[in-house]
Order: C-alpha cells, then sequence, then structure tokens
DNA sequence: ACTCGCCTTGTTGTATACTACATAGTATCC
DNA sequence: GGATACTATGTAGTATACAACAAGGCGAGT
C-alpha cells in the first residue's frame, strides 16, 4: 500500500506555513503595499491549497496585514502611518503603566539586572547587527511589559509588536539610531532600578516618540527605493 | 435549470451566521463552559458546511470563547475569573487614559452632554431594563474612548467589551447594581465636565473595579444554577 | 488477572469540485 | 459614435471527499 506522506517542512500544519510565508513577502515587500491578489494564484506559489491558504490570510487580516474585498480577492493593506502612530502611543500607554508598577509594586527586579547587562555595555561590546538588535530592543519592551503580570495587557503589546515589526526593524539599518537605542534604554533601565516612576516613564515616553518619527522617515525612503527597483515586484 | 437558491437569514455569508449562532449558544450556557465539540456535529446542528463553521470557529478561538485541540476537536473555554480581572484592568488603564485625554487636550465636549442626558436624570427616568441597561453602560464606556480619537485603543477597548459581556451583562440584573451604575456615571460626567482628571481617574477606577467584584460574585451564583438545570446541556 | 499491541472509530487537516457572483469586455442597437 | 445589454471569465463562498492521526477498546499472550 502506498503511503502519501506529508513532507511538511517547518510546522506541523500547511496553515502555518502558508501563514509565515505570506508574511515574510510582506516583510520581504515581495508583496507591497496595495498589490491585489486571489487565492487560487498565491495557493499554488505556496504550493498549499485553498483551504489553509485562508486559514493564513484570515489570520492576516486580523492582523491588519491584508484585507479581504468579499468576492473579489484580498489587497496587501497599504502602510498606514496613522495607524502606526496610533500602535506607537498605545505602546506608551502600556509601557508607562508597566514601567510605574516596575518602580512601585512589583518585587522581583531580577529581569532589570538580565536587561542591564545587555543594555549597560560598553560601546565596544555594542551589537551592531540590525536584526539582532531588532530582537533584542523587542524583547527589552516585552521585558518590561511582563513585570505587570497582566496578561491581556502583554499579549496587546505582543499584536502590537508584531504589526509595527514590518516598519520598527528598519530603525537598526542606522547606526546612530542604534546607538541612541543603546544610550535610551540604559537611563531607562537606570530609572527603573531607581525606582523613579515620573522620570522613567518620561524617558520611556520620548525614547519611542523619537523612534515613531524616525521609523516614519527611514520607512518612507525604504519604500521608494522598493519600488523604483521593483515596479511590478508582486505577481500579475 | 433548478437554482439552488442562498436562503441566508441574516447575514451575507454563512461563516458570520455560524459565529453569531454559536456566540449565542455561549452566551445563553446552552454550550456550557468545559463542553467538547465536533466540527461535524455542531455543523449538523447549526446547517451549515464545515467550512464556514470552522471560520466561525477560528474567529471565537482568537476571541478566547473557545479552544482548537488539534486533532481532537474543540473545547468551550471556561470561565476564567484571573482572565476577566486582567481584563477589567486594562479597561481601567485605558478608559483613564482617556478620561485625562478628554480633561485635558480634547476640545469637543458634546459627547458629555449626550451621555449626561442619558445618565444625569431624575430616578424616575431611569431604565430597568437589564439589556437595555447593559447596552447603554457599554456604550457610555465606549465613548468615553473614543475621545482619544486613537482607533487601535477603541479596537482593544471594543474587543475587551466583546469578551467580558458574557459576565458584565449579568451585573445589570440586579437592582441595585443598575442604581449603583447611574450614580456612578453621573458624577464620573460631573467630574469629566468640570475638566478635573483626577477625580474624574480615581472615580473611574473605583467604578470598573466594584463592577468586577459584583460580576464575579453574580456569575458564580449563575453558573452554578446553569449547571444544576441543565447538567448535560451541551450535546453529546 | 494484567499487560501489551493491534485495530476500530472518530476526529481534524487538506484538497478539490462546484455555485454564486462581480467585473470587464464586446457587440448591438439607437 | 455613444450608451446599454449581454456574455465570458475569473473570483471567493461553500460543500464534500478523503487522508492522517489520536485514542480507546478489545483480545491475545503471559
Amino acid at each position: 500500500m502506498v503511503k502519501i506522506v506529508n513532507i511538511n517542512k517547518d510546522a506541523g500544519n500547511l496553515a502555518e506555513r502558508a501563514y509565515e510565508e505570506i508574511k515574510r513577502r510582506i516583510f520581504d515587500f515581495i508583496l507591497m503595499p496595495g498589490d491585489r491578489l486571489s487565492e487560487s494564484d498565491l495557493a499554488q506559489q505556496i504550493e498549499v491549497s485553498r483551504t489553509p491558504l485562508r486559514q493564513a490570510l484570515q489570520q492576516l487580516q486580523h492582523e491588519g496585514f491584508v484585507e479581504a474585498l468579499p468576492k473579489v480577492g484580498w489587497l496587501i493593506r497599504p502602510l498606514d502611518f496613522e495607524k502606526f502612530d496610533e500602535l506607537y502611543d498605545f505602546r506608551i500607554l502600556i509601557e508607562c503603566f508597566a514601567a510605574r508598577e516596575l518602580c512601585t509594586t512589583v518585587k522581583d527586579r531580577s529581569a532589570l539586572r538580565t536587561l542591564a547587562l545587555i543594555w549597560s555595555v560598553p560601546a565596544a561590546e555594542r551589537l551592531q547587527d540590525a536584526m539582532k538588535v531588532s530582537a533584542l530592543d523587542e524583547a527589552f519592551h516585552q521585558t518590561i511589559v511582563e513585570s505587570t503580570g497582566n496578561r491581556e495587557m502583554m499579549r496587546t503589546h505582543r499584536e502590537i509588536t508584531e504589526r509595527i515589526r514590518i516598519i520598527r526593524r528598519l530603525d537598526f539599518t542606522k547606526d546612530n539610531r542604534v546607538t541612541a537605542t543603546y544610550d535610551e534604554h540604559a537611563v531607562i533601565l537606570v530609572a527603573l532600578q531607581g525606582g523613579r516612576p515620573d522620570e522613567a516613564q518620561q524617558l520611556l515616553t520620548s525614547h519611542i516618540e523619537i523612534s515613531k518619527r524616525e521609523v516614519r522617515q527611514i520607512t518612507l525612503d525604504m519604500l521608494q527605493r522598493a519600488r523604483k527597483r521593483e515596479p511590478l515586484a508582486g505577481q500579475n
């Protein structure tokens, strides 16, 4: 009897694989904002059937990356900087709350020491690799939020992180922005360890606000270059 | 030629209909927390095929009402009061931020006047119907959050509202809780209209905290009664 | 009597066929 | 020549068949 083997490369199910693959293509601007696409086309490209593909698309729709046009097709949502601004502001609210909790009610400060080992280091020990710094930056802010112990806030904060990553990561492609991030994280940690909530909140707010502004400009440049290089990058 | 007509009762698509129907059954405790269910059974009951049903279940999974047990089936998630507490705390954070915005930076105060017409009324004009008061209560808090203009905070707040509605609505089945809600909303509105952010935040916080505590007890009673009445309410 | 392994049954995961529908292109009529 | 109706084509929405898999029952062997 012939056994048909499931040759899933990464995940146990095709839906997840499709999800990761589509997201990758969006992040790499292979699927450009504004592109239209049909389920059958994409299914063929990714080599899954429509069923798991639609599952993936629905997930991505919920996360705001794609939009369903009923009976017509799917659309890669254009980058909406107003929305990113609002997500950054939301981050500020959640992280400032977490910072206050850390200073006032949270007992276990060990997480702060761990963060200091990463961020409060001499210039020579600082990392440069954009992807690594980006991941560490996300971890830094996530760790602060974790201190609240509120899983719902953590969840929402994680979702925000997922949604802004597409532009946020570009921040670390500039050396001076990496330097600034190290500096700012260091002083934030000092304020948190010193138990000074107002100062920590103020530093955190301006840290995120600066990033918000920088990232917008960097992204606009990046987009223009991507468009010039491959004006018809998306299929059909 | 025979034309097969789509007899969708409510929505344009079956997935949405399935979603509403399942949610209704969960809210009515026809599907009890802890119940296991299979897609084929439920599909037959709701009279849709598995495809739109799964779409509905995935949506409900994202909202935390059901849980997918891969290769095994679906589970109606038990009511988790710790989670509800965290959602209430999250509400407090968002609504307090909105209240501050309302007092300090928002120009257009007309929404507050509209709310006052509903909540700041003589006892004789107060509504009693639990469903109506519940809807008005949700609208009250939503309106405050809308004042921020931050659509992401609004969205998250709306999701929180959806997720806690299953227990929150029970709050208004008790007359004294309706009375308390009217009283508390009225004083909150006064503080907001007076532009006193600290007072508004303090009132809002205690208002939500009280509700959190009351609702927990009411729900536990309700659940016990539901369990006694129909110990095997779920199918199979 | 107990344990181990096979096999039956029920479940989701996936692929695919088919329906209803939207859209655009074309031919026809005025 | 312009507007309009019709038709061809491609799309998502839906139903369903089948494969892969999990789990538990049941029997055989000890």
